[in-house]
DNA sequence: TTATGTGCAAAACATTTGCAGGAGT
DNA sequence: ACTCCTGCAAATGTTTTGCACATAA
């Protein structure tokens, strides 16, 4: 699970990416299914999974792991950060310069081999900040 | 789910709290019962899940929205770090600065009220470079 | 005493997987 | 043709929840 293997060109991945691209929205496995099941209607739910995580393996797509329940999927591939807004889940994308320096500082600072990072802000969407902030958090 | 309500003292939260304590691996929910049992043999999984997540909310613990599929524990509720290792999927702290000043950046930089910020690290532990990569990425 | 907490079991989610038939190359 | 891929459904893994009984305050 590393290399581009014999990955072969199905309608599904090809739908599947084009739907991830079209949206910002970083949605998870399920909201991909839904907004491709518009377009291919009898499709599954495993092969979206399948495909999300293969693609995301040969680096296509990103994998986020942040905070909530699911995982969620973005086009952009470019090193970013991203905000959870605490009340509603939303996630979006934080567009401030990316700490490349810091990898080096962590890898001094303990036993790992250092590979990446991520940061995950946490915050209140504007949304959200109107309505004193009901329950939720997804 | 926010202020310290009228909450009880027992004996289940207490020993939960002891147990997570004791250890700094940044267990499961899972781990966390297992632990546990070993002086409470009755106590049941649904309990650690409930007390887990009253304690993170009253701010006592830290629960960890990693990499993975399982959340994690710690009972230093200090700002800081964590390394995940991409191979066998332990979490390790990363003792460096926390960086203070990012939260305003990217509160500029977005509509969002930002409240906080985790940094996660990913990269390969000391026991994983030495065997070759197995298999993993729990 | 009485509201809150617990154990147990079932339910609810999210994700993965086995398999028989289908489709790229 | 010959794999690899898909749809379907069942299985798995994690977390949440309903309820009757127990217990801290």
């Amino acid at each position: 699970m590393e290399q581009l293997p014999n990955m072969r060109l199905t309608t599904q991945r090809q739908i599947i990416l084009e739907e991830l691209s079209k949206v910002t929205s970083h949605p998870t496995a399920n909201e991909v299914y839904d907004m491709v099941r518009r377009r291919l209607p009898r499709i599954g739910l495993g092969t979206v999974y399948r495909n999300l995580e293969l693609m995301a393996d040969v680096g296509v797509i990103l994998k986020l792991e942040v905070g909530g329940t699911q995982k969620r999927f973005d086009a952009t591939v470019e090193p970013h950060y991203h905000v959870r807004c605490s009340s509603c889940g939303k996630v979006d994308d934080i567009d401030i310069a990316v700490q490349e320096q810091i990898n080096q500082v962590a890898e001094k600072a303990s036993n790992y081999k250092i590979l990446g990072h991520h940061i995950e802000f946490s915050g209140i969407c504007s949304d959200c900040m109107g309505k004193n902030q009901e329950t939720d958090i997804n």
